[in-house]
DNA sequence: GCGCTAACCTAACGCCGTTAGGTAATCCTA
DNA sequence: TAGGATTACCTAACGGCGTTAGGTTAGCGC
């Protein structure tokens, strides 16, 4: 309690200038590391062969992160950051009533299915969990969770609750599971894209006009 | 070819009696391969540890299998052979016309999403392969298309095209994937699937009304 | 009883993530 | 600007992994 930050306390205390440089090198790191795990798949991520592709030796990346899963945990957050700003652009064009309902989801849809797709290593990482062992830290859940409070947040807009949102996600979930277990880096189930949000709005469209129906 | 098998020259060539106890090893052996892979995810099986459970050392079980890739690939198999059992099973209660279409893919939903998480650890090797390099062999992958051949069966027979059951396997992907991802081993989105089959069987019913429409 | 081979073993290889402990460069303070 | 601290690297090594090499023993057909 007496002496400052007791908090971080190798980081926190640099001087500016070692500071930006050690940043500087972990998104250096962390760079490679997508690249590598494009290349190869996210489960077949070394750390000696990340650390000579920076130009290192293993152990030495101990010195910015301290251990795998921390560097697999800054990717996450990564990811889902990345995820939150591209929605947070869809949300000045939401229609201020229920109209255009269709389009506004159609939007959505393009845009997480892109993506979902665009990235499959990624996809994985965020979505599927594929390293044995793996769980996100709370800092990296936190924007996983506001994707989520954001996407409530549209739907209430559009009139649609949360049950909507289950389904929604069902949807999205099952159309980009498909596209990146059988063609990684396509967009061949993409023409379903429409299909699947047309089937939804009528779905809800007819739960609100039979409205006090069950559940 | 003048000397009788050269395929399989080793397990092949054996006795009946000491086949049996090779077989009956090997299906120890995967019994428990699963048991493991259900305690501490499939990713975590360790051959050393899967050895010592079985009573003997790593390297003894190359007597039995090749590989570990192709122990999860007998596992694999074994998956999906099972799943065919219980999709059989379901074949013939279908109706013979397009009566009770909506009862039918109730009961087809049920079926699936319990066998699905029943066994997440089953789950994910059948479905999301998380392990890096795992391939299926031809002979395994065999079983799977089986499954997907008798599905279009059944779906042709209420009168359900490709399509369908590509709108259909989107919606079976994502309630399982989510169920799976978000509470292995319970079933709080069971009371979803019942919503999810009327929204399809609604939209399907909807595309054959307006038939020779769009696509 | 003899030869064959399945069914095990131990030792070891090269990989992995990680730790211990050292050294050189860089920075802040006096 | 010299001294002390700390960062940013290194090499060596640990225990674990899947796998291979090479050996021994037990069970089988002839």
């Amino acid at each position: 309690m007496a002496d400052g930050e007791p908090l971080d306390p190798i980081v926190g205390a640099l001087p500016d200038r070692r500071r930006r440089r050690h940043e500087g090198t972990k998104n250096e790191i962390l760079e490679t590391a997508w690249a590598l795990a494009r290349r190869e798949g996210i489960g077949a991520l070394s750390l000696r062969e990340l650390a000579e592709a920076v130009g290192m030796k293993a152990p030495s990346l101990y010195t910015y992160f301290p251990s795998k899963q921390s560097i697999y945990d800054a990717m996450f957050a990564q990811g889902w950051r990345l995820l939150l700003e591209r929605v947070k652009v869809l949300e000045p064009n939401l229609p201020q009533d229920e109209h255009l309902k269709a389009e506004s989801l159609r939007t959505e849809a393009r845009d997480f299915f892109a993506f979902c797709t665009e990235d499959p290593a990624r996809y994985q990482l965020m979505f599927q969990r594929p390293m044995p062992g793996f769980v996100p830290s709370p800092e990296a859940y936190a924007s996983s969770e506001e994707v989520f409070d954001r996407l409530r947040g549209r739907f209430a807009r559009l009139g649609l609750d949360d049950d909507a949102i289950e389904l929604w996600t069902f949807l999205m979930t099952g159309i980009t599971a498909r596209q990146i277990a059988n063609e990684p880096g396509g967009d061949r189930y993409l023409p379903y894209l429409d299909e699947l949000v047309d089937m939804f709005v009528a779905h809800v469209e007819l739960q609100t006009k039979g409205k006090g129906r069950k559940r």
